[in-house]
DNA sequence: TTATTATCTGAACAGATGTTCATATATTAG
DNA sequence: CTAATATATGAACATCTGTTCAGATAATAA
């Protein structure tokens, strides 16, 4: 079972986009305790950032985005999927494990063969983030 | 150097949302050329397909998640990094390095001290719509 | 029934990854 | 100048990851 902690109080801090570059930080001087204190406000603490970073791990997989983007368009099974990326069945049966252990695709068995579906249409909005950070130079 | 390749338009058809779960396609047969054809056009490419699962990674291990998360705060030089998240400053160069080399943070080199500070605000696109993934039960 | 098809699974293996350690470079202090 | 500080870097090492292979399970076909 994956955990569904709630990230979205921990990075508020981060919703203003507003970077301090070069700020009057230039002090040779170590960091106080204030100032150290202030930083473990905003920090990502260990677990959240644990399951953050195996979320973006699933994603960074090319043959498991790859199927992931033919999910996106219909179901297809295990074998289908197999002829179409040129991979083995028992490849992207692992790979599927691996989805399915996370919650991004479902499954259907009918007759022998087992359909799977995408589970989460956030992995969309993903997609498109990434896809502009990629289109900017 | 990061490729930057333009992958809106060969996922514009994953736009809609729309997923056609246990839609009839239940047919036992083969997969024929036609629908084989129409599969690939929706499928992501091999090299596309590494370009964004390398960026994925990158946002795959806690550490480089926690120091992003302080460097939207704030810019910060590497001791400082290490002090709050306690690591060693070593561990910390090299991960600042991968960032660096994928255009995730930039740096200013003041006395002996290097600043590091985030480069790219799509980041926080990523943060949020991977809270909300989260945040579903 | 047996044979075939579709999928799953664990073990083994190779390749990638992240940390530590030692060392190198560069800047400032004394 | 030398010593101390801040960072960077390559090698070594252990761990993680993805694939292949062999074998198991389940459903259909003959």
């Amino acid at each position: 079972m994956p955990s569904q902690p709630n990230l979205s109080k921990s990075i508020s801090t981060l919703e203003t986009g507003n970077f301090p570059h070069c700020s009057p930080h230039c002090s040779p001087e170590q960091l106080d305790a204030k100032h150290l204190q202030d930083l473990e406000s905003n920090l990502l603490h260990p677990q959240k950032a644990q399951r953050m970073a195996e979320f973006f791990s699933i994603l960074g997989d090319p043959n498991r985005l790859r199927i992931l983007s033919l999910l996106a368009t219909e179901e297809l099974c295990v074998c289908d999927l197999a002829t179409t990326l040129e991979l083995t069945e028992s490849a992207v049966s692992h790979q599927l494990r691996t989805l399915r252990a996370h919650r991004l695709v479902r499954y259907q068995k009918r007759g022998r063969k087992v359909y799977y579906y995408l589970d989460d249409r956030h992995i969309l909005d993903l997609y498109h983030t990434v896809a502009e950070h990629l289109d900017e130079g």
